[in-house]
DNA sequence: ACCGTTTTTTGATCTGGGTCATTGCGGGAG
DNA sequence: CTCCCGCAATGACCCAGATCAAAAAACGGT
């Protein structure tokens, strides 16, 4: 049994919490005042605390201002609005940097398909440059702030700075790498190894943020993790309820606190090989 | 109802094809003698026939030549070898000129997990570019022929040859949004899509090709396409059966005919939306 | 052509998770 | 404070596809 963090929460604390900031970022960081927060929306890719998980990493100082010149950063997306609609012109990629993003396609019957939830220092649109449309739709979960980066922009500069080049090759094989674990797991994982997978993948998020791995909020509904893992709603809260009775979990609402982290991973990988190159698994 | 082909196979044709030519290879090329396929081994970037397929694309003749030049062309693998374990240190991309190939994990156990199976045109081993480790292994499914792009050549090149960068990145994007369509095929759609997708994105890379693709051979053995879509192997070959019996396929054993395209279509895609920008579904 | 091994097919049975229906709960509007 | 309304939880039942078992077909080697 792992230590959950440093406090327990009240249900008022939460009911505050869940209001903006979802997805630890109320939670562990320290209490900056609000002011502080008008000139964090000015911060370059030399301070982004992201940087080792973004586009910049191994960039040296000189090509970083270069990067930095062709991003562009607008206020912070409110919950459901939108970054880009299916079939709207590929113009950019998005880097998340705090908050989070679902895509999603949806089929005639108007009924969505969530295709993926991206978390703080991932890159989404990705899956646009072929085609030069976006495949699918992309929302924010809760208050987001994005980086936009001009993707012809982005293009030219990768040709003359190979550091550059190298290093968006690395976050597209990412994805890859990512989405063909995905495939795994829908293929063949149970109910139970899928909500574990992506508890996981969320607390793995935090840990590389610096916040704490033990303890995080939601930010979507359990309609759309259903949809995304391919399984009922029904499932997800019926597996949420036995998580919490078997005492591997703490779930209240959106707020998560995970008790028993290795019998979450034991759940999630009975007997997996530690294919685990890199840090791409949970 | 759609004309199946040219001709009906006997079962003699059928059992000297199934040993060497799988995946139509054999069925549909012209005539040439034995002789000319030495030459062939030499083809250069140039005169490939999967030129648009494959990184060349959009490429003026001058660049062609630089790429070509790093290209790496051995004689063809036999089934059953492998291309690269896990684990082994990234080095290059492989091109499939002819044949094909599965990627696969496997558990402590033992037990395979298929990632993938690669056809003409394809590039294989993206997914190893973030860690510089293949997190799976690739082995030929039949007699195949490859071209090995050394990587750090290809970074290089496609720095100062745009096009080819952008062929690049678009090529990586279409895997990711391939991966994405095959996750939700995995998360919510039935056995019998799942399989009828299977085969329509053959037909389609056959198309692409420009051999028919109403006719080919599966390189893959049941299990290996049971593993593939999250099935047993046995509802695998009760699908065959039915769709035989039901009178869209025409099953002996490798060798598929595809005898109503259309009522496949209908069966894979029941209600989707064509988010098909560009030709990524079937 | 023969024999052991592997792959495929088919049938019988079982079950995880879907579907439908109902109830509970929290938060926002008035 | 109370009344909604949409999200979440829980129960009852059912079915697609897994699993188990066994036969049949195909293959590789000698």
């Amino acid at each position: 049994m792992i230590d959950p963090g440093q406090k327990i929460w009240s249900n008022g604390a939460i009911a505050r919490a869940t209001g903006q900031h979802t997805m630890g970022v109320g939670f562990v960081a320290s209490g900056k005042p609000r002011v502080v927060d008008m000139k964090a929306l000015k911060v370059a890719c030399q301070t982004c605390s992201l940087y080792e998980l973004c586009l910049p990493l191994g960039l040296e100082n000189k090509d970083l201002d270069e990067l930095d010149r062709i991003v562009k950063r607008q206020r912070p997306l409110q919950r459901g609005n939108y970054l880009f609609h299916v079939g709207d012109p590929f113009k950019s990629v998005y880097a998340i940097r705090t908050g989070s993003v679902k895509t999603y396609t949806c089929n005639d019957e108007g009924d969505e398909q969530v295709t993926g939830f991206h978390l703080p220092g991932e890159l989404v649109g990705l899956d646009a440059i072929t085609s030069g449309r976006h495949p699918c739709a992309a929302r924010a979960l809760e208050t987001t702030s994005l980086c936009e980066i001009p993707f012809s922009r982005l293009e030219e500069l990768s040709s003359h700075i190979p550091g550059l080049q190298r290093q968006l090759l690395r976050l597209m094989s990412r994805e890859i790498l990512e989405e063909q674990n995905m495939m795994v797991w829908l293929g063949k994982k149970t109910a139970e190894q899928r909500l574990a997978l992506l508890l996981l993948r969320i607390a793995r998020n935090q840990h590389e943020r610096h916040f704490s791995p033990y303890e995080f909020n939601l930010s979507m509904s359990r309609t759309d993790i259903g949809n995304y893992l391919g399984l009922a709603v029904e499932t997800i809260s019926r597996l949420f309820s036995r998580f919490q009775q078997d005492g591997i979990l703490t779930v209240e609402r959106k707020h998560v606190v995970i008790q028993d982290m290795d019998r979450l991973r034991q759940i999630a990988h009975p007997d997996d090989c530690p294919l685990d190159t890199g840090k791409v698994l949970c």
